[in-house]
RNA sequence: GGAAAGAUGGCAGAGUGGUCGAUUGCACCGGUCUUGAAAACCGGCGACUGUAACAGGUCCGGGGGUUCGAAUCCCUCUCUUUCCGCCA
């Protein structure tokens, strides 16, 4: 949520800023800037009410103190207008601050000056790839090398929930308990501390990151208990720390966890769906920090270099990309995704997209610290997919191949899985 | 699922109708002392809103009510703890 302070002191300066995400903000920023004039006025009249109420209470205190209890009754009249004019002020008060706080939300947030123009994915910038690109014979797309080795069972998967929700076999089954162990490791040499999160979150929480409203039909959604279903672990793990007040020795907070996100992906049926290249449940593990605002942007490239190093460590092929105007998420200033070439498709996977929020989600969870000065100051958040396992799991099984058909196994990964190909 | 107790400032924990936004301890900040630190002592220290700055206002889990006046009384919801039941 964009502070309404800002709105308050640089209204063009958000409007003209949104513009490269392609949302047009003028009307709801004149929206909530006349509103916000009418509530302070409101604000206003009602607290002079409440003093004018609170004072003459405070002498009647005093009267019956010193007996004077007729004077005392006296004064006990004089307070019946004054709640009356409460009652309408109170109501109004209430129905500008609900038009607010629903105008507000609807605005994503500001991105960052370096984001480049452009209105779709073909608009990102590549900033570097890395790796092994060369094809010397015909890779297979790995869904067809899994119906021929029997290592992914997308029917029984149907079978048991529907489309989307694959069945993992024997040695891909072990080839992911590797990669979410060796992943967990890596973050955890690189200072961030391990939590398990609940899956299962409630719309307070899905608020804050700001999943809700704008994504609210994407997200499974439990109606007996009112509960969702976490798309990604960075809902629980950011939520941990809404509505805390952290002393700046607490910074940086960093976290990672591993766990299943479930995604309904409404609408998005269509050609990039095969495989594991798309699914309603997948695998993460998931990287979060909370920073001081002077840092976040170093730390976001800390946190590039993390996702960056692991592909490199998996030998995999990659690209990463800056997101545009017209791709970035509703909540981000600026974002980096990581794309591993999966060679039997002859198509670019993302597995990791890298994010600063700025103070957008803190702003909303009223995630704040004390400085230096002893001033409370929103706190900038960031998280990063560290990394997604479907996707690098398909790309070990193109990118891998033999030609005789097999798999080799990073090495890296050869401790956790305790065998070499399959 | 049943019963009981509870929810207060960054944390712990007093406070049961009238200067209580709240005693106290810890933490934190400043100072004295010290070569430096610790200890001790002195002082400061909640959040939000509002103002040029004061003032003013709101906030004691959420919502509602009683009252001139509510942290304190009533209703309701949520959550926590303990006990019982059931159970991975």
């Amino acid at each position: 949520m964009i502070p309404l302070n800002l709105l308050r002191e640089q209204p063009e300066k958000v409007i003209e800023r949104l513009l490269v995400k392609h949302f047009d903000a003028k009307n709801l920023v004149n929206e909530i800037l006349e509103a916000d004039q009418k509530k302070r006025s409101c604000q206003k009249q009602l607290d002079d009410n409440y003093a004018e109420q609170n004072r003459i209470a405070k002498s009647i205190g005093m009267l019956f103190k010193e007996g004077k209890k007729e004077e005392a009754e006296a004064a006990k009249k004089q307070t019946a207008e004054l709640k009356e004019a409460a009652k309408t002020l109170e109501s109004d008060l209430a129905a500008w601050e609900e038009k607010i706080n629903q105008t507000l939300v609807l605005l994503p947030n500001m991105p960052h000056s370096s984001v480049p123009e452009g209105k779709t994915a073909e608009d990102n910038v590549e900033e570097y790839r890395k790796g092994n690109f060369e094809k010397n014979f015909n890779y297979l797309p790995h869904w067809d090398l899994c119906s021929k080795k029997n290592l992914i069972d997308f029917e029984t998967g149907c079978k048991l929930t529907g489309a989307g929700f694959p069945l993992y076999k024997e040695k891909v089954a072990k080839l992911q308990r590797a990669l979410i162990n060796f992943f967990l490791d890596e973050a955890t040499k690189a200072g961030y501390v391990e939590v398990q999160v609940p899956y299962v979150v409630n719309s307070d929480s899905g608020y804050a990151t700001g999943q809700l409203p704008d994504k609210e039909g994407q997200m499974y959604f439990v109606n007996e208990d009112k509960l969702y279903l976490i798309p990604t672990a960075e809902v629980p793990i950011t939520n941990i720390y809404r509505n805390c007040l952290l002393k700046a020795s607490d910074l940086p907070v960093k976290h990672c966890a591993y766990s299943a996100c479930f995604r309904r992906e409404a609408g998005s049926y269509g050609k990039d769906v095969r495989g594991l290249n798309r699914l309603h449940q997948f695998d993460k593990v998931e990287i979060v920090q909370i920073v001081e605002p002077e840092t976040s942007y170093q730390v976001l490239e800390e946190m590039k270099a993390h996702v960056g190093g692991l592909l490199e460590k998996l030998g995999l092929p990659f690209r990463m990309i800056r997101l545009c105007g017209g791709d970035i998420s509703f909540t981000s200033a600026l974002t980096f995704d990581f794309e591993v070439y999966a060679k039997g498709q002859d198509k670019w996977l993302e597995v990791s997209s890298v994010s600063n929020f700025e103070n957008f989600q803190a702003n909303r969870m009223k995630l704040r610290y004390k400085n230096a000065e002893g001033k409370t100051q929103l706190l900038h958040t960031l998280n990063g997919s560290a990394l997604a396992l479907p996707r690098i799991v398909a790309g070990i099984l193109e990118d891998y191949q033999t030609t005789e058909g097999d798999v080799v196994v990073p090495e890296v990964l050869h401790p956790y899985t305790g065998f070499e190909r399959f």
